[in-house]
DNA sequence: TCTCCTTTTAACCTTACATTAACAAAAATG
DNA sequence: CATTTTTGTTAATGTAAGGTTAAAAGGAGA
């Protein structure tokens, strides 16, 4: 399915290597962004939501242990692949220390590589996620449940959201009362910002407004131009 | 939880390095059972509790990964790490085919290895909280006994499960209510996520919504694209 | 070998989803 | 006020996922 490829970071500033990387992981069905150093690294994985990070450890101005350490004080679990240029036994240790999941050392089989990749990402997979409270949310007589994609009123008959209604609606609560600006959902939810992902946008909001119609104190605004705003009127 | 020693069951044919090995690990806090062979291996297996298997890959007779073939039939969650020999890509590969989780070339550092395994260790540790050792369930009026192998509805003739049957429906049980993830299910029972094993799953999905019809409070929901969730009606 | 049991693969059908089109209605622009 | 842009809404389309049954393939034991 289109919209569950797994989400690559690579860090890697050796540019031949990188691209080389990126695009043989990307024809292997997985989403890349590929950063030529640690800063940069960094930014964007404060931007998205990544399901792997692989770093090379050989970078100048930020080494990957640094990146990883910084990594790690944002997001205690993303799993961690290092590159490491040669056999360095202080590399692996230290690299295991700041919580790496693997690591490689080059030059490596590419095959190995995407084994590796898929073990390591089905492993957090089976964690399982256990704070359901994040997934619940009070909209007017609403219940959302976004993690078993349902919506109830008043305790009646659940009824089943599609993942894209699902995500938008949450998306929509998260803000409630407040603007949800159209290109916050489309670059998170549909991660893609054009007239056409836009247009499906508004049949999904057209889409939700039918489900809440059952509360008249619930409603979606559009504020024309910049997005949208769910109000429950008290 | 246990402030016990851990287990590792060593099976490596070189009599003097299996020895060195063994003692190290020793040395290390580790409880060590060493075997000296695949059938020696499987035997000792069968007799204890381990928290890690370390496999030789080349061994007379019965080679690493055919024990390992073995010992998943017995426990589908026991770390393996693999010892091979050399860099033999198609042992990796064929390693994690097998539900391996980490693999080491010989020769290797002895500090590296011991990272590994208390990586390792520690990974499952985390893991198993939430996936207890839980043989037995009620499902409405049905009662799973999942180290059986039967379901048994309102204390009538119990029905034998397939080992698939029954590992699905523990899975299920586990998640009662909540979302059992289908990349779970194929990750942890299949070993693999294909659209064959997908299939596969969803035939079981399929036996084992008959078995449940008996009980019109229980039923298997499926969620879209993520998963089944198996509801109790009160 | 021939069973029996289990699992996978195939086939066919139904449902669920996301996108796009089409047209209507607001809102902004100038 | 005419025109363009944005949004509202419904319906049509194409594709992917899931439901179900049956046949084929594997595997262990007699």
């Amino acid at each position: 399915m289109e919209d569950q490829k797994k989400r690559i970071l690579l860090v890697e500033d050796d540019p031949n290597f990188g691209t080389v990387l990126k695009d043989y992981l990307m024809m292997n069905d997985y989403e890349v962004t590929h950063a030529k150093n640690g800063m940069e690294g960094f930014e964007k994985f404060k931007k998205d939501d990544f399901d792997l990070c692989i770093l090379d450890v050989m970078m100048p101005y930020k080494d990957g242990f640094t990146l990883a350490k910084e990594i790690r004080e944002k997001n205690t679990d993303v799993p961690i692949i290092f590159l490491t240029a040669k056999t360095m036994k202080e590399d692996v240790l230290r690299g295991y220390k700041v919580g790496a999941d693997d690591y490689l050392n080059k030059p490596f089989d590419s095959e190995v590589l995407l084994m590796k990749i898929k073990a390591i990402i089905q492993r957090k997979a089976t964690e399982t996620i256990s704070d359901s409270k994040q997934f619940e949310f009070k909209i007017g007589s609403f219940d959302l449940n976004s993690k078993l994609r349902f919506l109830r009123f008043k305790g009646g008959e659940p009824v089943k959201l599609s993942p894209k209604e699902n995500e938008l609606l949450r998306l929509l609560a998260l803000h409630e009362n407040d603007l949800m600006p159209r290109e916050l959902a489309l670059t998170k939810i549909w991660r893609d910002d054009n007239y056409f992902t836009s247009r499906s946008m508004d049949v999904y909001i057209a889409k939700l407004r039918k489900y809440l119609k059952l509360d008249e104190k619930v409603e979606i605004l559009n504020i024309h131009g910049e997005g949208f705003r769910l109000v429950v009127n008290t």
